[in-house]
DNA sequence: TCAAATTACTATATGGTGGTAGTATATTAA
DNA sequence: TTAATATACTACCACCATATAGTAATTTGA
């Protein structure tokens, strides 16, 4: 299982945000610290600040910084807001549909698989990110 | 989590194979009765042909059979043979080597999730996914 | 024999994600 | 006031998965 790499830069870039003591967060710095393409992660910044997670300072010393408190924004909510949910709840196969009373040849075995990501993803918060084991970003 | 539209278009098939009587199955009637689109599924078929799964029966009459007992067939080798396992091997986040020694910041709640996700994948074969209860292929 | 039924091959079109380039706009330290 | 430092916007390009089209090759029943 593999994110879209949108969604896993939004969550690197979070994930680093909160990993830091740093309060404002240029996209020069960024880019640079997270290896991520320079227009693409400022596309991807608005965008995010479009969706409420952040919000931009801009002229001279200006960047980033977290809109509201980081244990308020879920992972779900992020990837949601940059590629869809629904690819993730949606049936193994490719039939939209997913239930116990419709099932595909893989939904017995697959769906408390998915069970437990869908909680993981959508319980889990950018500030649970925040760790002292964590090596790369 | 989605697999590729192929190994979608695969497993299908071959779950519609196992749950069915017949022997042969021409590329005809599994494009009608599975709504699959015609050349794709033919160059599909073709792919499976050449990893050994099924087999193709040229001529009047002709079609597709399996080419080993299913029992044999693991879904990880079926995706493996169209798109690749790396995509749900690796790191959630697009870091390529996932291990506990070096983590992600999302590696400690996903690790288990993801075990039990390939191991899912690696042990089921194709004649588990023989049912009654499956409604749809 | 040969026509019908079938798979195999090659080339091309399309759509979406990821990535690049250039310009416009906003803010502020000096 | 103004130059420097930021973000915002718009258009475009590249690649890959998906899908389509046309033709060639193979087998077999009649
Ligand atoms: S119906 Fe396919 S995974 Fe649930
Ligand atoms: S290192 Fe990221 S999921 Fe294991």
């Amino acid at each position: 299982m593999r994110l879209s790499k949108t969604s896993e830069y939004a969550l690197r870039i979070l994930s680093f945000m909160i990993n830091s003591d740093m309060q404002v967060f240029s996209a020069k710095y960024l880019i640079d610290t997270l290896n991520v393409p320079d227009k693409y992660l400022r596309r991807l910044m608005t965008d995010l600040s479009k969706n409420g997670f952040i919000k931009s300072l801009k002229g001279r010393d200006g960047g980033y910084i977290f809109a509201k408190n980081a244990n308020t924004i879920h992972i779900s909510q992020v990837i949601d807001a940059v590629e869809g949910m629904d690819r993730y709840e949606g049936c193994i196969m490719g039939f939209g549909d997913c239930s116990d009373s419709n099932p595909c040849s893989l939904h017995e075995n697959y769906a408390p698989i998915k069970e437990q990501l869908i909680h993981f993803l959508s319980t889990t918060t950018i500030s649970e990110l925040k760790s002292t084991n964590v090596l790369k970003f």
